[in-house]
DNA sequence: GGTTGTCTGTTTTTT
DNA sequence: ACAGACAACC
């Protein structure tokens, strides 16, 4: 044996199970910070070095871009650290950058680039790259090769088409949203059309089955697939094509997936199918060089809204593992020590997470001392909540040199609460950045240049076709595409085709048949050639010649100008792609543009503060963190709060938001809050109530006191100020307050009890009931 | 066929 | 407050 196996001396008990596991089923019970990523990328090192398994051979699933790229990265380390010695005969800290670089490239070549690493969507894409045209739908329909993607918004104005145009309906009564809401929920059951109306007995989901009909038509016609059909299309195919299923199942002998508990029903029939080859999968015995192994932690499942199901992970030891009770089983392991945040932080998540009655039993162990207290503060506004923030990053990066702007992240529910601390960030000159919000390619201008592009590569794309035709505005106008497209349907031929026969455009175009003719040349001249030519190339003669660049140019406005270094922008990331990957067409520059998001572009180490909702924080750690915004309404949000399986995953949302810390953790609320144009009151969130309080303390100022720089305001570590929340100090109690308590709820404040230092105060439970409770121990909250 | 002004809903989270 | 949709006007 060589020095191939050294590297499992890194690795705690738990993770050296998980990791040395080779054949059969593993669960992996991951908390937060205790080390997964380490377990997945060091199983799959293990997997090639010690039980020589093919990288080609071996499918890992990741949550987000960002995590396959990064676990590409560790691996790719690694396996440099572990074979510099056999490559070079050198360890790998004594090679020179130059040989380094050269030793990279060999193992990248060698055994990261045969890996199937990346999200169910990106692989699925890639998967029906080589056999969507073997599938046909129930309708007996098929697709090709070059098909399209319709992100969301692309899905939802087809919706909106559908209900407004061809079935005229009543578009408040059919909302688009939640009609393509309710088709997503129907595909992500695996529900035909079909199936689905079957399954409806009302008018309103029977006609939301008519639209889901006529929406998987559109898409057909376009030859485009919607974020959905990635992972149920593949499915579906495997169902009825035993010989494409078993090439896959053959092929794909070791699979790892990541966040599992954020997987939904189809994307585990994917997993299923893949893993048994279609066998029932308690039938299914035959693991000889072969694995299943899943990573994930209940109490982080987060995306119910997309139709995760965090019973799917539960359910693991009964699909495919042993069964058996936790100290006997060999197919799942736990880890629970937590080498990410300070043990007051940990305790903190602990103590949240308990309020909750779906999970499988864990706790967070920890592995680092207490650190200092979590810090809370009430700010009377939005306003004075980020200046709080920005005061306290501001303290903590003068009093400790270590700290740099990006080891501070500020956490909220919801995008739009960004608005205000970046005007107070850019006030104090903080630099910053925002993870989220509006993507990058769902710019109008990015969305143009990319309609151009797929309208080249898929024939059939019609939603793209007509986004292109006339801008920028070259004379086509409403009634001449109205007749175009007509005619096409009549024929039922895509647009293109129409376009394509100088004919028929000379007779259905009238006096813009120049203008039309003018543009199908365009068109051709790139069809003809483009895939001879570069992604980066046709992309910016496209926009040159089309006129699009041009006609931003002489808008002269500054809006034009942003717009025209988006475009550009977009070329580098064009050209940027393609030097990651040597081989990459435009299909796959498509393919990975509609599947990428914002958060793919957060680079590691980055020296400016981040701001992101919690749901793009999953994953992520910071030294401090600040979570923002802890009001009832807000956090957990109003559509949560009547329904406890809802509010159990806002307090799962919250517990990821906690656990994100590594030294420091900041919790806020406003008094009152601007909601859209006007103030309304808040009432501080009930997961605050929910923390341990003598774990809390607010012993930074209130107020911004620059005059008095307290040594205790930011001297963090082992500050004796473990003081009770404000709410609860004698002098603010009056009777009539209301107040939230961990158990008994909501309540009026009856009577003050004072006698000298000591006090206490009668509270009338609205759930009925009176109690007489101490305030500086009493777990509860004054609402306001 | 294009431009301007008014009205409306909008904010939960995302591959 | 603000962007997108739609109608009225050029």
């Amino acid at each position: 044996m060589t020095q191939t196996i050294d590297f499992l001396s890194h690795l705690n008990s738990s993770q050296r199970l998980a990791v040395e596991h080779f054949c059969g089923p593993l669960l992996v019970v991951a908390g937060a910070g205790s080390g997964k990523t380490r377990a997945l990328t060091y199983r799959i090192a293990n997997l090639i070095l010690q039980h020589r398994v093919d990288p080609e051979n071996i499918l890992a699933v990741t949550f987000t871009n960002k995590a396959a790229r990064e676990m590409k990265e560790r691996i790719e380390k690694l396996f440099a650290q572990q074979l510099s010695v056999s490559f070079t005969g050198k360890p790998w800290e004594a090679l020179n950058p130059d040989e380094q670089t050269r030793v990279r490239s060999r193992i990248y070549k060698t055994y990261i680039k045969p890996l199937w690493v990346g999200t169910f969507h990106a692989l699925c894409a890639k998967i029906l790259r080589f056999d969507i045209n073997k599938y046909k739908d129930e309708k007996g329909r098929s697709w090709n090769q070059n098909f399209s993607i319709f992100d969301e918004s692309d899905a939802q104005s087809l919706v909106k088409q559908i209900v407004t145009q061809q079935l005229n309906l009543d578009d408040k009564k059919f909302n688009h949203k939640s009609v393509r809401y309710a088709i997503s929920n129907a595909k992500n059951q695996g529900l035909s059309p079909q199936e689905f109306e079957r399954s409806q007995p009302n008018y309103r989901g029977r006609t939301i089955a008519q639209v889901y009909s006529l929406y998987q038509d559109k898409l057909a016609e376009n030859n485009a697939l919607d974020f959905d059909d990635l992972i149920l299309v593949p499915v579906q195919l495997f169902q009825q094509n035993e010989q494409i299923l078993a090439y896959w199942h053959r092929k794909f002998c070791h699979i790892l997936v990541d966040e599992y508990q954020d997987t939904n029903r189809t994307q585990y029939d994917l997993i299923r199918l893949l893993v048994t080859g279609g066998v029932e999968s308690s039938a299914f015995k035959d693991w000889q060089n072969r694995s299943i192994f899943v990573v994930g932690d209940a109490d982080q499942s987060i995306y119910s809204f997309r139709m995760a199901d965090f019973t799917i992970l539960m359910d693991f030891q009964g699909d495919f593992g042993d069964g058996l009770p936790d100290d006997d089983t060999r197919t799942m392991v736990k880890l629970e020590e937590n080498y990410r945040s300070r043990e007051n932080i940990l305790q903190a998540a602990n103590h949240l997470i308990e309020k909750n009655t779906e999970r499988i039993d864990k706790v967070l162990k920890p592995t680092r001392d207490p650190g200092s207290p979590i810090y809370y503060y009430q700010a009377e506004d939005e306003q004075d909540e980020a200046e709080f923030v920005v005061q306290q990053i501001r303290q903590l990066q003068r009093n400790t040199e270590a700290e740099n702007w990006g080891d501070f992240a500020i956490l909220y529910r919801t995008n739009a609460q960004s608005r205000p601390l970046e005007e107070i960030l850019v006030r104090s000159n903080i630099p910053y950045h925002v993870v989220g919000g509006l993507k990058f390619y769902d710019r109008k201008e990015v969305k143009d240049a990319l309609a151009y592009l797929r309208s080249l590569v898929n024939p059939a794309d019609t939603m793209s076709l007509l986004r292109t035709i006339n801008t920028p505005r070259r004379g086509i106008g409403k009634a001449t595409i109205d007749n175009l497209v007509n005619a096409a349907s009549e024929l039922g031929v895509p647009l293109w085709e129409m376009l394509a026969d100088e004919t028929s455009v000379q007779t259905l175009a009238g006096r813009s048949a120049k203008a039309v003719l003018k543009f199908t040349q365009l068109m051709s001249q790139f069809k003809d050639n483009w895939r001879d030519r570069k992604a980066s190339e046709i992309a910016q003669a496209i926009m040159e010649e089309s006129g699009y660049i041009q006609d931003l140019k002489s808008q002269g406005t500054d809006e034009a100008e942003n717009r025209l270094q988006n475009v550009f922008e977009l070329f580098n990331a064009i050209l940027q792609f393609e030097e990651e990957n040597l081989d990459a067409t435009l299909e796959d520059f498509l393919a990975s543009a509609s599947l990428s998001s914002d958060l793919d572009n957060l680079q590691e180490g980055q020296e400016s503060v981040s701001l992101m909702t919690l749901h793009s924080a999953k994953g992520l750690e910071f030294p401090v963190v600040f979570l923002v915004g802890l009001e009832q309404g807000l956090f957990p949000n109003f559509r949560s709060i009547d329904d406890p399986a809802s509010l159990e995953e806002e307090r799962r949302l919250c517990y990821v938001g906690i656990t994100r810390a590594q030294e420091q953790l900041f919790l806020t609320h406003a008094r009152s809050r601007r909601l859209w144009a006007t103030r309304e009151p808040a009432v501080s969130s009930q997961f605050l109530a929910e923390l341990p309080t003598d774990l809390l303390s607010n012993s930074v100022p209130s107020k911004r006191f620059t005059t008095v720089p307290s040594a205790e305001t930011a001297k963090a570590p082992g500050a004796k100020t473990r003081k009770r929340p404000s709410a609860n100090t004698p002098q603010n109690w009056q009777v009539g307050d209301r107040v939230l308590h961990t158990t008994f709820g909501v309540g009026n404040v009856t009577h003050i009890f004072s006698s000298g230092t000591k006090m206490s105060i009668a509270v009338e439970f609205s759930g009925g009931g009176r109690k007489i409770l101490d305030p500086a121990i009493a777990p509860l909250q004054r609402l306001t």
